[in-house]
DNA sequence: GAGAATTTGTTCGTATGTATC
DNA sequence: TGATACATACGAACAAATTCT
């Protein structure tokens, strides 16, 4: 039979991101502490994740346990395979070359997009980013850093507006923030380039799409360049 | 009731979408038939998808048309709520300019990386996709040239030898096929640009980057301006 | 607005497939 | 290679939330 239930549903994005924590669903819950204890080396590249260990772990039943795996094989952390179960990615240096030659074509659409659609609240969010990093980098806080670099670079995707290219970035950014993490526990010197990011907001406040562009490919192509170098050692 | 784990068993060989059902999880069967459902129109846009009644028509339990509606969540072509249930898409003006906009940005990557690895059998694989378009435009069988123009483009990403790049693509792929079903329905003679997929090999065959990528954005542009015109109206 | 019905989220038991000794 | 242990996939029932009458 068909109902008037079909209508038009509220945006579960917005549902779903600021809520109090126990009323998110459990599958949700279980792939943010997941996400957390993955990026702070809980679990190391290559782990098996099991089910039932993690159901206890979190006091839950295996159905969340699932549904959070799915959720982080979604975002690329998690790699699952038929009744063999679930792991940690291990990154290559092919992984690398893959993750920022696919993110340099998508936020070079983000910032073609947003620069024609940008406010002052858009350039407030970039600076605040930058800020956080700057306070995170005086602390010698090196996830913390990362961190805020990804949020200064998904500032940029979401004030494109557009749902889809934020989702496909979204597959990239835990594990963009897994390399950082891997880099900087090795290499603490070698984060941020503020100059770039200063740069890249000048560019966003003179409506300059073209500097833009040409800021965040040499901004992601030092990263990259830094990034490949570290892991094909 | 033909189950499927059952009609796997008794017929293993001839199933209506000729995958071998019975090597694959319930999960991705459901996924499979489903798409075919929504793309054959049986689900149209906007209908709720209800997990008891997908559970039935299919034979299994509530468990894999879970797993099956958050893979359908994953290519887009289902939208899910918490606790408010799972929807098929419906697509507007805006949907269209997104996708085209995206699958711009990720195939012009796919081309770039892919001519400099194609081999011969990359380029005997673009034809055959042109070929099948070909037929299906000669019996008027509208779906199955859709279907066609898709597997012309994923040939092209899958050259790539580009993971992510084709995970990202295939975010895409089902809810251009939607795009191209619902279009095709009503004007079937807006269909196929043989020319400019014709074009696209002799340049993948020149090894010409530039002109490959010239003339995918071209094609690329006068889809979108079609698919955007039809969905405003 | 309250209660009933429907539907989703969750839990747990069972069976099958995988890995190991 | 064969038997054993273990983890995942599936099914069925319970509980909570949303929608409809």
């Amino acid at each position: 039979m068909v109902t008037l239930r079909g209508m038009a549903a509220a945006d579960p994005t917005s549902v779903a991101d600021n809520r109090p924590l126990d009323r998110i669903e459990l599958g949700d819950a279980v792939a943010s502490r997941l996400r957390t204890l993955i990026l702070g080396g809980e679990f190391a590249p290559g782990s098996r994740l099991v089910e039932t260990e993690l159901a206890s772990r979190f006091g839950t039943s295996r159905g969340p346990v699932r549904d959070g795996l799915a959720e982080l094989e979604r975002t690329g952390l998690v790699r699952s395979v038929n009744r063999r179960g679930s792991f940690v990615i291990e990154l290559t240096a092919a992984d690398v070359d893959e993750v920022y030659s696919l993110r340099t074509a998508l936020e070079l659409l983000a910032v073609t997009r947003a620069i024609p659609v940008a406010t002052t609240a858009t350039i407030d969010r970039l600076s605040e980013a930058v800020n956080a990093m700057d306070v995170s980098l005086a602390v010698n806080d090196a996830p913390a850093v990362g961190a805020a670099d990804m949020a200064f670079h998904r500032a940029i995707v979401e004030a494109a507006q557009h749902r889809r290219l934020l989702q496909s970035w979204e597959g990239l950014a835990d594990q963009t923030e897994l390399m950082m993490q891997e880099l900087s526990s090795v290499r603490p010197e070698l984060q941020s380039n503020h100059g770039h990011h200063s740069e890249l907001i000048a560019a966003f406040a003179a409506r300059d799409v073209d500097r833009a562009v040409a800021v965040l490919a040499d901004h992601l192509d030092v990263s990259r360049t830094t990034m490949v170098e570290h892991f094909s050692s």
